[in-house]
DNA sequence: ACAGAAGCTTA
DNA sequence: GTAAGCTTCTGTT
């Protein structure tokens, strides 16, 4: 910085709040998140910006920075314990807009400052020393009376609400003081706001007065006895510490250390697209207009950015403030600020009366069957912004369907569907031909392309990834986009009822759509979707849309009122074409491996089956487990055993584990001639089924929506349950291959979820444990049972592990003694230990159960909720199973939170790298496989590596470090 | 043809 | 003790 340079200093905290007070609120269109002090912020900012370039008007700066507050805490309170103590809470519909400022500020390519233990304004008061010394001006931007003490030769103020500048005469004016006398002024009539005492009453008035009379505190102070009021005479020799220590609140720091240089902020020319993108985001079209106008840019082609918003919890800061207890984010419609009708709560619950209120008619939907028509409802989508779409097809399977038709809603009642190779004469043996009046496929798809890539359409659908899988296949790449069933899984994930459009319109619309079994059937009677006659086709169709475009209406604005907007712009919505293209890739499996195997296990069941019936004295069905445990416990009178809970005899493979440790041979038999079969008809036997005839890949189904915890299931197939704990299942992934020339990669987390556990916690030895990459189970063992690691007997550590994953799934004693077969007292007497040894585990049990219990719900650390109804049920057994399962949630789905992070950013990365065909296809919780030319397996290893170990940057900074293992070869087995 | 129980596979 | 999905058997519709 030089001569004549000019420094901007914006006071971004001060101006948040004015502006959040002075400004009309605004929220944002599509969800209702609060945007109104964000607006102000970003046109003030996009004003002064212009200035730098419009010279004749007003100051020009040259280097620009934004600053805030970074928490409440500063060295302040070290001074006087009270400071600012009295400050309430912020309102509820000004904490997310906190973190968008910062954001905003970055969009907008500015330095955004803040530092630990200072406030803004002692930042602002360092900056403007370094410019001043460098020669230059500063214009600060707010009108707080704090900063009026900076005012001088070279520093100036800027109001910009009030567009006016401040200098000497106007501090003057205001408190009849110079800004140098500012501290002193302040240091006598003190602040209510910040809680700065002051002298007792001594106002503004008497303070300018004294001041103008004796100079300054220090004088005014030493000569107080000259006053001649008595009372005026008495407080001031009576508070002369108060006052003193006042002054030392308000005096700002000007010499914060470790500040960053001032050629840093050298103002730079805007990155348009950057802050088109984030506008866009906001839906603040004017400025977004604006900007394109100035930058050049085309607006329509910037594709809107991906904001974070956090509620409070999560945020750091001061800014947030200490909420209330009952200062949920519930947006309580009692509330004043939610009877205005402007916060998400308002929004969300005028919208979900709406729902109930708009009656569906399933009869008075459109059936389009020219072209012109799909236009005209095309361009009606356009307009309205949003548009419901569903498609219709003959299988549940996206990789095999044909598509039959597509349907679409442009609001509520506004419903058509588009019929495309709909047959005639269902179970007419002939198979009719084409009904009359279809627009070809081609044609109606050539037409619903563009807006369906169209950036400035919102579509909407329920379980979108099959719709995305059906459009891919047709070359249209569906954005942006919602899903109904991810918005209903983050909203309600936990609670009772599925989430299928079905039961969410009968939760949220009263309505109780048309089934689909009663328009195609069930069963042998079924039929595809092509044959059903048009008229019942759109009932059915249009209404799905209908529905579904209701359901956007009710759940979107919810997401805001709860604070869950980043969970699901996070961790659910990217990774829906993520997992799209994962199972359209799908895996190589070996039909020959798997037939020769299904041939071993099948000799070497019959074997076993001979064996049993010996045994047995009589041939029986060895899978009926009634029939066994006649034989066992009533022919053969066998020891011990027990009833499941119909009464049967139990036949678990514990119970023959345990008859078999006793000496007796056919138990052991049936262990074995069960796990050969059960490998045999559910890996061996089905996977090859699963083949795709054109693909000749397997093709898993993830379902994202499925847990409670946030983990993804896989089904036809399951690929999540491939066996690896026996050698003959093991086996079994040796028939998982990579295509020639190519090589599968397999990454996993190592102890993600006791890593997890460790940072939730925050264990201080597990901590360090992890750090120093020691053996967990061995670590604990040697806090617990005093043993060195070095030579610990195998069954120390076994026991150990087998408490640290009893601690993950919410420890019993009975569980645990059942684990490792010990009696419950001991199992009791570990835990006690553990507990002692580990206090911080019982305090997260404790504290995750009483969250559950009063809230009815816990978090993850990304803010992922999951509900549990009934968490305070009167049945004991039903509480202690709710509460178990509230001690494992976080944990659980906080590590499934990562690896859904590393999904969503993991195919950029490998790009960016280069790896243009290092293909991600399965996820196993905690494990990804790839496939990836043998050329580029090198490259891959680190960049996955690095992108799932660093998964919850920067959102998170977690106190344990992540550790990936990683390695490759032809097959799965190996890989692993 | 379907639903629930029992059992087994995974993380 | 947490979270899933699939197969077989068995009894009901």
């Amino acid at each position: 910085m030089k001569k004549g340079d000019h420094l901007f200093l914006v006071d971004g905290s001060g101006y948040i709040f004015r502006a959040y007070h002075a400004l009309p609120p605004l929220t944002r269109k599509s969800d209702g998140l609060p945007v109104g002090a964000v607006s102000g912020f970003c046109n003030m900012l996009w004003k002064l910006m212009q200035n730098a370039r419009d010279t004749d008007v007003g100051a020009t700066p040259t280097h620009f920075a934004v600053i805030f507050d970074y928490s409440s805490k500063t060295f302040r309170n070290e001074l006087y314990p009270e400071y600012k103590a009295n400050r309430s809470a912020p309102p509820e519909d000004l904490i997310p807009q906190f973190g968008l400022i910062r954001e905003a500020t970055r969009a907008f390519d500015l330095p955004c400052l803040e530092m630990e233990g200072y406030e803004a304004d002692d930042l602002i008061a360092t900056y403007a020393r370094l410019a001043c010394e460098a020669g230059g001006d500063t214009t600060i931007i707010s009108s707080d009376k704090d900063l009026m003490q900076l005012v001088g030769p070279t520093v100036s103020m800027y109001d910009p609400m009030k567009d006016k500048e401040i200098n000497v005469p106007e501090v003057i004016e205001k408190w009849g003081v110079p800004p140098e006398k500012m501290i002193d002024l302040q240091a006598l009539m003190g602040d209510s706001v910040d809680n700065i005492p002051g002298v007792p009453g001594i106002g503004q008035k008497t303070a300018a007065q004294l001041l103008e009379e004796y100079g300054d505190l220090d004088t005014l102070l030493e000569r107080a006895g000259e006053i001649k009021q008595q009372k005026r005479r008495e407080t001031l020799i009576e508070n002369r510490d108060k006052a003193l220590m006042s002054r030392e609140l308000v005096r700002l720091r000007n010499d914060v250390p470790g500040v960053e240089p001032l050629d840093d902020f050298v103002l730079q020319p805007p990155n348009g697209p950057k802050l088109i993108s984030f506008l866009k985001a906001m839906e603040f079209t004017t400025l977004t207009r604006r900007v394109a106008e100035a930058s050049g840019a085309e607006a329509a082609e910037i594709e809107s950015a991906q904001v974070d918003v956090e509620w409070g919890e999560a945020a750091h800061g001061p800014d947030v403030g200490s909420k209330p207890a009952d200062a949920t984010a519930e947006g309580d419609a009692a509330s004043p600020a939610a009877a205005a009708g402007d916060t998400p709560g308002a929004l969300a619950a005028a919208r979900a009366a709406e729902a109930v209120a708009q009656k569906v008619d399933n009869t008075a939907y459109d059936c389009i069957r020219d072209i012109a028509t799909l236009r005209e409802w095309i361009a009606e989508a356009r307009e309205a912004g949003v548009v419901a779409f569903d498609t219709e097809t003959t299988s549940l399977d996206p990789m095999q369907a044909e598509l039959c038709g597509f349907s679409l809603a442009t609001r509520p009642g506004r419903a058509a569907y588009v019929p495309l190779i709909h047959k005639s004469g269902a179970g007419d043996l002939l198979g009719g031909g084409l009904v009359e009046g279809q627009i070809p496929a081609r044609d109606a798809l050539a037409e619903l392309k563009p807006l369906m890539e169209d950036r400035s359409v919102l579509k909407v659908a329920q379980n979108l990834k099959y719709d995305l899988v059906i459009m891919q296949r047709h070359g249209i790449d569906v954005a942006p986009y919602d899903d109904t069933m991810l918005l209903s899984y983050v909203l309600d994930g936990g609670s009772n009822g599925s989430h299928g459009m079905d039961a969410l319109s009968e939760r949220w619309l009263g309505h109780t759509p048309i089934a689909f079994k009663d328009v195609c059937g069930s069963g042998k009677a079924m039929v595809t979707f092509d044959f059903v006659d048009l008229d019942r086709a759109t009932c059915y169709a249009a209404e799905d849309a209908d529905v579904t475009l209701r359901l956007w209406r009710v759940l979107k604005p919810r997401l805001a009122e709860k604070g869950l907007v980043s969970v699901y712009e996070r961790l659910e919505r990217p990774l829906v074409p993520v997992l799209g293209r994962m199972e359209q890739r799908g895996i190589s499996v070996d039909r020959q491996i798997l037939s020769r195997l299904s041939g071993d296990f099948a000799q070497g069941a019959a074997a076993l089956e001979d064996e049993i019936y010996q045994l047995a004295g009589e041939r029986f069905t060895v899978g009926s487990p009634k029939q066994l445990g006649d034989i066992l416990f009533g022919k053969m009178g066998l020891p011990g055993g027990s009833k499941t809970k119909t009464g049967q005899w139990s036949t678990t493979a514990r119970e023959l584990e345990d008859l078999a440790a006793a000496g007796h041979e056919l138990p052991r038999k049936i262990v074995d001639w069960r796990q050969l079969t059960k490998l045999k008809s559910t890996y061996t036997d089905a996977l090859p089924g699963f083949i795709n005839p054109q693909t000749k890949r397997v093709h898993t189904s993830y379902a994202l929506a499925s847990t409670t915890t946030g983990r993804l299931s896989s089904s036809d197939p399951n690929l999540q349950n491939i066996p690896i704990r026996t050698a003959e299942g093991r086996k079994i992934r040796t028939a998982f291959i990579a295509e020639p020339g190519n090589l599968l990669i397999s990454a996993d987390y190592s102890q993600i979820e006791l890593r997890v556990l460790a940072h939730v916690a925050d264990i201080p030895q597990l901590r360090q444990a992890f750090a120093d990459g020691i053996d967990i189970h061995a670590m604990t063992a040697s806090e617990m049972f005093g043993v060195p690691v070095e030579g610990m007997p195998g069954e120390v550590r076994r026991r150990a592990k087998a408490i640290n994953f009893g601690i993950i799934y919410g420890i019993s004693a009975f569980g645990l003694a059942n684990q490792l077969a010990i009696p419950r007292e001991e199992a009791s007497a570990y835990i006690k230990k553990y507990f002692e040894r580990f206090p911080g585990i019982r305090d997260y049990m404790d504290a995750a159960k009483a969250h559950s219990r009063d809230n009815g719900y816990v978090e993850t650390i990304f803010g992922r909720r999951i509900h549990f109804p009934e968490i305070r049920s009167p049945n004991p057994s039903v509480r202690a199973f709710n509460e178990r399962a509230s001690i494992n949630a976080p944990i659980q789905g906080s590590a499934a939170d990562i690896i859904r992070r590393a999904m969503v950013r993991m195919e950029a990365a490998l790009e960016k790298a280069g790896l243009h065909n290092t293909q991600m296809l399965l996820q196993v919780h905690d494990e990804l496989i790839f496939e990836a030319p043998e050329g580029e397996i090198e490259a891959a290893m680190p960049v996955i590596r690095d992108v799932m170990e660093h998964a919850a940057m920067p959102a998170l900074a977690m106190k344990v470090p992540l550790h990936v293992d990683a390695r490759a070869a032809k097959n799965w087995d190996e890989a692993h």
